[in-house]
DNA sequence: GACCGGTACTTAGGCGCCTAACCATATGGT
DNA sequence: ACCATATGGTTAGGCGCCTAAGTACCGGTC
C-alpha cells in the first residue's frame, strides 16, 4: 500500500469498468484512512499498528517463532525480523534461542509489553466499534461478505492452478 | 498500511464489536492484497502503482507541480520528492522549473512516461473488472457507498470541530 | 526596502513491506 | 557418514509513506 488517489481520477479505457475501478480504488482509499487512523490512535502508547497485531498475537498464543509469526501476519521472516528489532528496543519483546532447534528462535512478550497489549487492544475494539455504528450487523455481515468475495476472487487469480 | 492478519485473530474486549473488528481488518486486508496484485501487474512495466497513478494524472491533467500532485494522490509532498526521483530515474517523467515561481517546479511526462501509462492504464483496467466480474453493478455501488461511510464516518472523528 | 509569515521543495531519519542473497542448522536419501 | 535440499533468521537494497527541519523564495506590511 498505500495511496488513495482523488475521486477524479483515472479515465476508463473501454475495456474497464468504471464502477470496478470505483471500487478497487475505494477500498485501497479506505484501508490506508483507516490504518493511518489506528496508527494515530496508537502512537501514544509508543506501538505501531503492526507492532501492536504482533503482541495481540503472542498474547494469544504465546511464545512463537519469527517464522510463525510471519506466517499469522502474512509478511515475510524479514519484514518480522524488522518488527522484532524495533519491538525489542522498545522493550515490548524477548527474543531467545529456541533449545529444541539450533537454528531457531522463540519471541516472547516482556512484561512492559503485557501492559501495553490491553491498552493497545481496548483503544482499537472503541475505535473500530465507534466507526462502524452507524452499520446495522446485516450491514457489517453484507460489508464482510463482500470483502471475502473479493479476496477469493484474488486468490484464485494469483494462483490459477492452486 | 500494512498487515493482513488471519482471521482467527484479535480477541474480543468487552467495549468492542467483533463484526466491526473483522470489517476493519478484513478492509484492510483486501485493500492490501489489491495493492499487491497491482504491483505485481505492473512489474513487469517497470512501475510502481504509485508511480502509477503519479503518470495517469499527469497524463488527464496536464503538467502541474509536485505540491499539486501530492494534494491530489493525498501524500504529503516529501513522499511525492520520492516519487518523482523514481520516475526520473526511469525516465517517464522530468523536473523543470516553473518560470513565474522561482520557489516552484513543473512535473511533465516524457514520451517514454507517455508510453507506458496507456498500457499501464489498460493493464489496471482489464484486472479491476475481471476482480469485479462476481458482483453486479448495484452490488458495486452498494458496496462503494458503505465504504464512502466509512471514509465519512473517519473524516469526522479525524477532525471533531471540522 | 527590510522584515515576517507563508509556501515550495528537499533532506534526514524512521517504519513497514518486499526480494534476493547469505549463513547456520536440520533432515532425508543413499 | 555424506551430500543435497530445505528451513530459520539476518542483511542489503529498494519502494512508499511519514514527521521534522532546512533552504529558497513569495508577498504584504511598515
Amino acid at each position: 500500500m498505500t495511496i488513495k488517489i482523488s475521486d477524479d481520477f483515472y479515465e476508463q479505457t473501454p475495456d474497464g469498468n468504471a464502477l470496478a475501478t470505483e471500487a478497487v480504488m475505494n477500498t485501497i482509499r479506505t484501508a490506508d484512512m483507516l490504518f493511518d487512523s489506528i496508527g494515530r490512535l496508537l502512537r501514544p502508547l509508543n506501538v505501531s499498528a503492526a507492532g501492536g497485531l504482533v503482541l495481540g498475537i503472542l498474547r494469544d498464543r504465546g511464545p512463537m517463532s519469527p517464522s510463525e509469526l510471519g506466517e499469522r501476519l502474512i509478511v515475510t521472516r524479514a519484514t518480522v525480523t524488522g518488527l522484532l528489532d524495533s519491538l525489542e528496543r522498545r522493550g515490548f519483546v524477548r527474543r531467545s534461542a529456541n533449545p529444541a532447534d539450533r537454528r531457531g528462535l522463540i519471541v516472547e512478550m516482556t512484561p512492559a509489553g503485557r501492559g501495553v497489549v490491553q491498552e493497545v487492544r481496548t483503544v482499537i475494539h472503541r475505535h473500530e466499534k465507534a466507526l462502524m455504528s452507524g452499520f446495522s450487523d446485516k450491514d457489517l455481515h453484507d460489508y464482510i461478505e463482500r470483502l471475502h468475495l473479493i479476496q477469493d476472487s484474488l486468490t484464485s487469480a494469483a494462483e490459477p492452478e492452486g
